[in-house]
DNA sequence: CCACCCATGTAACTAGTTACATGATTTC
DNA sequence: GAAATCATGTAACTAGTTACATGGGTGG
């Protein structure tokens, strides 16, 4: 599992709540493993009963709010699961399923819902793509001494995302013209 | 869920019992959604149970093995079921993570498990791509009137697992540069 | 003062994984 | 007759999803 992990290296670049956690993890590291709040808060009560987190109340706040950090235990923890072996994940697409119920038994008229996910596709790469534009692109432009090797990698993992979008973009469009072709 | 569906199409396909699924599922469409033989089990029993296959001892078999065909329920089941509108799968990548805590953290030495990772995808588009040849380039260079819409299909979706496989063997080699550049 | 966002959770469910069990048949 | 493979399952666990609950603070 990866979740505790994820979240470890999140807390790292900036200590914070369970709160902001998940805000963040809606527009970085959850755009690779995504999270609900509902699974980030328990899987936060489970660090800290392991010894990994330790929360405090926020001082003077008038809110509920409690800020988590890295314990040591934890950074050694996150050491260790880096170096582990695990396989890659297995490709595991529905739609994929469904293309292939329509070369068995079909015309069923995918068209539709081709295009919706192309549409999906598109707005996910336009998001990276501003990411990248105001993140990386732009700062390195003004200040080249700040691509340090945290910033490469962080740029390479987004360029990732994208890649993976343009990819599945470019797929919906070749799968739409073979539905065209004969049917 | 997409799982009862698989197994229905790969039924329509050819009908069998829950360990020759199990086989099939391991080198077809297995690819694009695996299923351990306990998960397929289980599904076949709630599929019976829905009316959607039935299974029948095999006639004059010492085995205790049942073969399962699709009902008309579970075909209309299934015509409703592609036409669902279904969000594509979000990328869920471990590995990613452990990137961005090496960026964080590291180095930690992340090149041995990338190139053992890079070995496998290299393995599953070798498998693919023999697969590619024999049932679909050698068969249409001896027949080209068996390139039907269903063989097209069918085609795509497995060019679909070597594009996959090809990009995340790129992505091996770029993540490998960068970390080979400055650590 | 009402609606919206902040902030944290619980409960129940679903799908998939891991480990274990068992007996029959084929192959060497 | 031993080992491999055919063939079917049960049980327990893990991770993720969906639905619901609740109370405080902030902006119009």
């Amino acid at each position: 599992m990866s979740l505790p992990h994820a979240l470890m290296v999140s807390l790292i670049e900036k200590s914070c709540s369970g709160y902001d956690l998940a805000q963040r993890f809606g527009k970085s590291i959850g755009f690779f493993w995504p999270a609900s709040h509902q699974q980030i808060y328990r899987e936060l009560a489970k660090m800290e009963a392991k010894g990994w987190v330790k929360s405090e109340a926020e001082e003077g706040s008038k809110t509920r709010k409690r800020i988590y950090h890295v314990l040591d235990d934890g950074v050694q923890e996150l050491k260790r699961w880096v170096t582990e072996s695990v396989d890659p994940i297995q490709l595991r697409e529905e739609f994929v399923v469904r293309l292939r119920a329509d070369a068995a038994i079909g015309p069923l008229g995918l068209e539709t819902e081709l295009s919706r996910r192309a549409q999906i596709h598109q707005q996910k790469l336009e998001t990276y793509q501003a990411i990248e534009k105001r993140d990386f692109l732009d700062k390195i432009k003004k200040d080249p001494s700040k691509n340090t090797r945290e910033l490469k990698i962080q740029h390479l993992i987004l360029k990732t995302g994208i890649a993976y979008e343009e990819n599945w973009l470019q797929w919906c469009k070749d799968v739409g013209e073979l539905l065209k072709e004969d049917s």
